[in-house]
DNA sequence: CTCCTAACCGAACGGTGTTAGGTTATCTAA
DNA sequence: TTAGATAACCTAACACCGTTCGGTTAGGAG
């Protein structure tokens, strides 16, 4: 071989998810990308086929860290919660790449994989197909929107600007650690209910 | 006045929610906004400060037709599911501007007058303040999650691909029409779990 | 030592959002 | 009636973007 690469898909996927977490989804561009790497921009073509792709790659790497074993035990209330938490945790670890992930999840192949296995183990729990889809949709919902809707991602600047101007607000989610914690206590809340009112219509 | 104006903030807005409905958010571009209103881009921000500005004015407009007066009853249950139901409604009629609302949600005007009233609803009705925040937090993972991960959006086109490779998932939900009710019900199936699912906790 | 070839670079293309400065048409004041 | 003011729009350009084409270069293979 002629040279050793100093570029790989991986490591420009790492660099590139590194520069989204700090810099936001609009702060990655090819050509600041490449000069992380120390290389020109011309250069990650021949590792990458397009940002388009380079995103959606990144986008599989995250999702591929969720984990969907909690279906295994064969209850489906335990399924549904490590699920969703192993979901939302996996987003929240990385909120920028967030607003990329809503131009279409349902394509994503590694999304896809765990919805299915979602859906396998609602219907090995006695849930009609039906049922199933709609469930493991609604699961989508929840963690979907939990990732984005954030408080955390949405406040934690211009927190005066707030104040006085909606008086039934909480103001104290104004402040970042605070707004984590109400953002995964809303989110188990939001998690909770849905599973008991799903449990107030059939199985198990 | 010099000359009649053919521009105006209102009719920009017409016109660039009309773009992106129709050619989606990255098919909105100010030339192509400029052209389409027989004008040259740059006349545009004699009335827009910025393309940026413009997305969340657009976006504004799009939330302010949200109802919350559900909650003027009383009944939390019922106010909670119609406000819930129009917010989804004013998403689902243009679907290509969420990804836009991904970039920070809970920063909008017209989002957070909403957001405090169904807060004082659900104070009213005798729910702890902090419980209110994370029951409206709730709700609006719902919507938007509804609104982003939605089944019409993802599926509708190459369905042949995904025949036999998730042998759980349900094959008719490929079809777009099937999708959307899919969509429908889902969020229908979310919505009622989550309220029973807080019935289940505390008041009235 | 030569050739091959993979890895990277320089320069360019067409597109983007945005701005500075100039033109034009109408309304106001003299 | 005419001169000036000014809002509305345009022309041209800037800096950046994703992407491609045609080199250059450095090492391993014969």
């Amino acid at each position: 071989m002629p040279r050793s690469p100093i570029l790989s898909a991986s490591r420009i996927r790492t660099a590139a998810l590194h520069i989204i977490d700090r810099d936001g989804l609009d702060g990655l561009s090819m050509r600041k990308l490449a000069s992380e790497l120390g290389v020109q921009a011309a250069s990650l073509y021949g590792h990458v086929s397009t940002k388009d792709d380079l995103l959606h790659e990144v986008a599989a790497g995250i999702l591929e860290q969720v984990d969907v074993s909690g279906f295994e035990g064969g209850d489906w209330r335990h399924g549904l919660r490590s699920c969703a938490r192993s979901y939302r945790a996996a987003l929240a670890a990385h909120p920028n790449i967030v607003p990329f992930l809503a131009y279409g999840p349902a394509h994503r192949e590694a999304s896809l994989r765990r919805l299915d296995v979602v859906h396998g183990g609602l219907v090995a729990a006695g849930w009609s197909r039906r049922e199933a889809t709609m469930i493991a949709a609604s699961l989508m919902y929840l963690v979907f929107g939990a990732a984005l809707s954030s408080f955390s991602s949405g406040f934690s600047e211009d927190q005066t600007f707030y104040r006085d101007r909606y008086p039934n607000l909480d103001k104290a989610h104004l402040l970042p650690s605070v707004a984590r914690e109400l953002d995964h206590d809303s989110f188990e809340l939001a998690l909770e209910a849905f599973v008991t009112g799903l449990g107030a219509r059939v199985p198990g």
